[in-house]
DNA sequence: ATGCCTTGTCGCACAAGA
């Protein structure tokens, strides 16, 4: 199974680049985030001919997270459980078959947090929270999970191009990456590290300051696997070249392969 | 030090992103 994440910056803006995704790279799943529209606004009838299923928890102008899946999906979640006064769209989770068996996707938008500190930041340590009280409830199921989407979190220096740029951003403020570890020591696995420890390889690139033509990238598009699911990982790739495309998203997609 | 782009909004500038 290839699933697929990817925080397209506007769905109905990047339609154009998700139908070339799906169609070059046939992913059985792909996570979205920021789709920046409401659930009837969500492109559907275009997506008709390419045969996903969809699961969409939109919201008007920001957030908005979906899932798209070849095959039907069951056991779908709208809400990251904690908070029920949070109505910011920014968690979707599906239960989704395989050949072998089955696998649950949790799809995020994890909040930016900037500045910081500041409500907003508060709000972002908080969200990390009740993702970990989450992922340790799935963990106990010891069942294939995996946490996929925009994390807002540069793990270590060596996932930017540039670390000193970030030393006050809430992407990689100390408590931003103490939280992201906590994870991790639950049991999560960060799949891209299974894979490989170079640096140099990003999921971001900014609009501003020719950061793409710079390379000047951070890392912060992640998936998150039980150990049931690292079990069966085979690759992952981040599919860079989409930052090239025309009016591209500032985020490429990040896709990893499973054998279930 | 700030803005640099891009998107959405009951636009005509601003918020939010990262």
């Amino acid at each position: 199974m290839r699933i697929a994440t990817w925080n397209v910056n506007s769905v109905k803006q990047r339609l154009e680049h998700l139908l070339r995704f799906l169609k070059e790279e046939a992913p059985d799943v792909v996570c979205l985030q920021e789709l920046k529209c409401q659930d009837d606004a969500f492109p559907r009838l275009e997506l008709d001919g390419t045969g996903y299923n969809i699961a969409v928890r939109g919201q008007k102008s920001f957030n908005g997270v979906a899932i798209l899946s070849k095959r039907p999906m069951e056991d779908i979640q709208l809400r990251l459980p904690g908070d029920d006064s949070d109505e910011q769209a920014r968690f979707i989770e599906a239960l989704v078959p395989g050949d072998k068996g089955v696998v649950r996707i949790a799809c995020i938008y994890l909040p930016n947090g900037n500045p910081a500190p500041s409500e907003k930041y508060s709000y972002k340590l908080a969200w990390m929270d009740r993702l970990h009280a989450h992922a340790r409830a799935r963990l106990r199921e010891e069942e294939p999970f995996v946490i996929a989407g925009d994390f807002n979190v540069i793990p270590e220096p060596k996932d930017a191009a540039r670390p000193e740029q970030w030393v006050n951003d809430a992407l990689f403020l100390p408590p931003t990456r103490e939280k992201f570890r906590s994870l991790l020591h639950l049991g999560l696995c960060d799949a891209l590290r299974a894979t490989t420890d170079a640096d140099g390889i990003y999921t971001f690139w900014d609009y501003q300051a020719g950061a793409w033509q710079k390379n000047n990238g951070i890392r912060i598009d992640h998936m998150l696997l039980s150990p049931q699911a690292a079990d069966r990982l085979r690759s992952v790739t981040v599919v860079r070249h989409t930052r090239g495309w025309d009016k591209p998203s500032d985020h490429v997609p990040l896709m990893a392969e499973l054998d279930v």
